[in-house]
DNA sequence: CGCACACTTGAACCCCCTCAACCCAAGTGG
DNA sequence: CCACTTGGGTTGAGGGGGTTCAAGTGTGCG
């Protein structure tokens, strides 16, 4: 995974590391043309999140712009007595930090080592006005985010238990199907059991039940505790659905 | 509410009645100086929606963006069985339609008659290839939809059922702050129980059951179906947050 | 007046939560 | 090498908040 980016990191110049972004395509960066990558670059500021750090606390002051390129986040708000909500998980080519206000209004930690680029927000206003085009994906990014928000807002008020782990199973796996494309439907969970019943509204063990009783009706297979295998496609896909 | 507009309507042109729109001022509009207002009547379609009339239908062809002037319109998401969520209410101000799928993702319902201005897909294209102010508009908007969507994720995954309804009382609350101040801290209900219940993930029956416990504690007053009385914001506003 | 519709209230139930024990794999240190 | 710890995961028993089902109460409107 590491060894083509170096090697594509020699082609180019050492100066213009978004060029051998693996993560260019699926991100807003694809907004701006090659030729304008080194202005790209020096706005943008590389940075290593180890896991479990917490690199954007709700409240604060919104500094900073981030684009993933590498590892999984999740972005999550709290309740004063420590209840937690998980609004979603970011890998890859996601953009954070989409808001208008003074302060940001999630907190965001890394679930593994996460590489991004962190962009202030003096240079990205800069970026924005000299590049159009980069509104423009913003503003498709932003939509596509209400879109999956509203999504999740039909599972957390409306579906049971079992429609919301079967939701996010297919989810997780439609998600992984154009880059961690692994052998099988088999998909990578990176989040524990804590963290997807955060974000599914449910418990820890109301998620482990459930997906115990999924493996014991032979509807997906778990070889370990970060992968599962979906055996039965149809039935999850209306199960998601709301079609029990 | 009505007189002060036709006063407008007559002080301006016939042809340009986005200038005497009084939602203009709440809405993406305002990013059209005055100059320009004439281009952007062109491009609205004026309409009125009865009530109970559902404009706008999930999965169908995506049109049309709509901009409403006055009125409330429900959105919502249905499961295959019937069960629906609303994702939030819209009034006037409000912009519908922020998606880049060919389809729209949600339903949208009035449930009082609702005034709004249509735009075709080409011309808002036009408009925002025109007016990159719209543009920028749409994503702060985009932006502070997310936001709220978030909340409302905090609300139905994380919150019980009393700190659902006091939620929605003082943000009900908040929103009508600035346009329709009525006396005291009374605010409008335009919608009804069940849309209430579907928008917090709750049923019919507790909404009604936690708003009479509300008014037996001496919370809220409720002088009838479609208004309430905040007594004791202070306490509201800590159950919102949470802390009961 | 009486029908329709929204809302309220009560009683029983159930899905999911809470609490608690246990399992298992991966360190860690003596 | 093994005892111990730690963190994540599973499983069971019991309880409770919200739902379901069912009746009753307004209230507007023909």
């Amino acid at each position: 995974m590491h060894r083509p980016r170096s090697i594509r990191m020699a082609l180019h110049h050492e100066l213009d590391p978004c060029a051998a972004c693996t993560a260019r395509g699926y991100s807003v960066c694809n907004a701006i043309e090659d030729k304008d990558l080194a202005r790209l670059a020096s706005a943008a500021m590389a940075r290593e999140i180890p896991k479990g750090e917490i690199f954007i606390e709700e409240g604060e002051a919104a500094s900073e712009f981030f684009n993933i390129t590498s590892g999984t986040v999740k972005l999550y708000k709290l309740l004063p007595d420590g209840r937690q909500q998980v609004t979603g998980f970011a890998s890859a080519g996601h953009f954070l930090g989409l808001a208008v206000s003074q302060t940001y209004a999630f907190s965001a930690e890394a679930i593994e080592t996460t590489q991004l680029c962190a962009f202030s927000r003096p240079k990205m206003r800069e970026l924005i006005q000299d590049f159009p085009a980069l509104e423009q994906r913003l503003l498709e990014t932003a939509c596509n985010e209400l879109v999956a928000a509203q999504e999740q807002m039909l599972l957390l008020g409306r579906k049971t238990a079992r429609e919301r782990v079967a939701s996010f199973l297919v989810a997780r796996a439609a998600v992984q199907l154009p880059c961690t494309r692994t052998s099988g439907d088999s998909i990578a969970l990176p989040m524990t059991r804590g963290e997807i019943a955060d974000y599914l509204g449910l418990t820890i063990e109301t998620v482990s039940r459930t997906m115990s009783r999924f493996k014991a009706e032979k509807r997906i297979a778990i070889p370990s505790n970060t992968e599962v295998m979906l055996l039965d496609r149809p039935w999850l896909d209306s199960m998601a659905a709301g079609l029990d």
